[in-house]
Parts: structure tokens; sequence; C-alpha cells
DNA sequence: CTTATTCTTGACTAAATTTATCAAGAAACT
DNA sequence: AGTTTCTTGATAAATTTAGTCAAGAATAAG
């Protein structure tokens, strides 16, 4: 399981999404995640465009549209979100093909997918609402002025 | 902790010195670890180079000469090794610093810090001898012909 | 039915990183 | 001397990641 900025960034919009949502009405605008998770605009309409074909978002157009989960927060896990954006799952070769030495499974495949299975299995049991809970523990700082709607969550 | 084929590569690397090193008497060759793992043989110089600046390798000039590990292979950690490896730790600004959203601790920070906690730790207590020790459990097939000095590691 | 808003798509570019390669040199043995 | 083998620093090639852009389509409001 790889992981790079772009899957980070994957999870940070869809940390912002979940606290932004407001079920049953609003949905939440890539401009707003961009400007409040400092990811660049044209960058997150990619990343969410991976999001939404994987079906862990729904979105509408136009005026009032924009994103919000297909599903409550505590059925996405972080490794839903991390697979659906990093295209190589696998760091190298080896891990997954058991076919890493020209045919021959190398000594050290078992460490690698062991590795890999350990990373996963911890990303499969955190989901947003886990990451959020979290942070609710410590009262997010509201700061005055123009950063009243700046909540940290990437 | 990033994972790159390079710190695949060393770890490799230091499991067949740990294969074929002859405890006081011969040591391991670049040419024989790059023909026997497969890495080309240049790009292994310049790991080998890092393995034995970071005190993991002893290296002898010189007929007759080669690697050695700088102590058993019990006492060498898979994150060891790939600590001497990958120059950038952590895989992106987030869960080193603290300091990820301008100034802000993410949200997302807790998260990938316990991932890279979980990762490190796992390494941290792998030793050589450890993963050497489950392969020895099912016999090498040795083949006939040139690969009989072919045993796959890496 | 026109306009403003917002997502959608595909193709493209730039930057960074990873993966090497090479050649000249130094150490050690025979 | 001559051969083997590691040592070093610089450089090049390939791949991946990160980010951009512009034209288009959907929706809502007036």
């Amino acid at each position: 399981m790889r992981l790079t900025k772009k899957g980070k960034y994957a999870v940070s919009a869809m940390l912002d999404i979940a606290l932004f949502e407001d079920k049953e009405k609003s949905f939440v605008k890539i401009q707003d995640i961009s400007k409040r998770q400092r990811i660049p605009n044209s960058y997150l309409e990619q990343i969410l465009r991976n999001l939404r074909q994987e079906g862990l978002l729904l979105s509408v157009t136009g005026p009032n549209g924009g994103y919000r989960l297909s599903r409550e927060s505590e059925y996405i896990s972080i490794a839903d979100i991390v697979m659906s954006i990093e295209d190589r799952l696998d760091s190298t070769e080896c891990g997954g093909t058991a076919d890493c030495l020209l045919g021959e499974e190398c000594l050290s495949h078992g460490l690698w997918s062991q590795l890999n299975n350990e990373v996963e299995s911890f990303l499969k049991n955190k989901s947003l609402a886990d990451v959020l809970e979290k942070n609710k523990k410590k009262p997010l700082e509201i700061s005055a002025g123009d950063n009243k709607n700046l909540i940290a969550v990437g």
C-alpha cells in the first residue's frame, strides 16, 4: 500500500466533507475544501473525481451543488480512500506477485507481504468517524477574523 | 517510513550477505550479490556504500575482499537497513513535523503518525535472522546447471 | 431561456524522485 | 607489477508525482 501526498490529500478532503456536509441539505464545494485544506483546486478536482468514481462520494452540479459522502463516515475506512487513489497499490514488484525473482518467490517476499497486510489492516480498521472522533476530544481553536471557517483537517 | 526499491534491494543484499558470508574466512563480493539478487551492479555499489557508512557492513578491498555484516544477523533489524537507505524517512510532510497546515497540526496528523509507528515497530522487531529463519523451514530448491549458486533472496 | 454556479473530463506540463551508470582512484593481496 | 575489489563523486535516464488548463455539461434561479 503506497502512500503519497495525493492519498493524504484525499483523506483530508474526505474528512473535510465529513465535517462540513449538512445532511439532507447542503453539499460541500471543491473551492471550500481547497481553501480550508490548502489543496490546489485543480488537483483536488482530479482527486474527488476518483473518489466519486469509486463510489465514495456523491455529487451535484450547479448552484448549491458540491460533494457529500456516499455513506456515513462510520462506514468509510481510510483504506477505502487510499486504495481509490493510489494507482500502484504495491510499492514495488514484490509483495503482491509472488514472482519477484524471475519466477522464484524471494526470501524477503514474506516480509514485504506481511508488512503490507499490517498496514492494510490498520487502515481498514480506521473509519473517517474514528479519526474525527479522536479530534473531537481536544476542542478546536476557532481564531477570529478571516480564518473563522478554517478548521485544520489536512 | 518510506519504502522504495532501493530499500528492498538493501534488505535483499543484507540477507544475501548473511547467507553467504563465511565467518572468520571469506567476504561476499558485490558482483556475486548483484548476480544472485539481480541488482544492477553499480546501483548496488551505491547501496552498500550507504550501509557501510551507517555501520551495518564491514568491507575489505583487494582479492578475496568484499563485505560482511558488522554484527550478527540477530542484531540487525530490517528497520536499521531501511532507515540507512531511505533519505526521506517520512513519505510526506505530515507525520513528523506536527506543523502540517501552516502551523496548525492537521486532523489527520495523528493518523499518519500512528501508521508510521506501526510500520516502524514492525520493522524494528524483525531481524535479518528472523527473516532467514522463516525461509529455512521450507528447503530451498537448488536447480541444476548455471543456477546452482542462485538462491532466491531478493 | 438566459445566466451564474459548480462539477466533469481529458490532455498536458513541470517538478521531484528514483533508478541507475560511469570513470577514475585507492587499498590489498600475490 | 599486476590483478582484484571496494570507494567516491558526478552525472544521466526513467518514472512517478504533483499540478494545470480549458472546454463542456448539468442544475437552479430569475
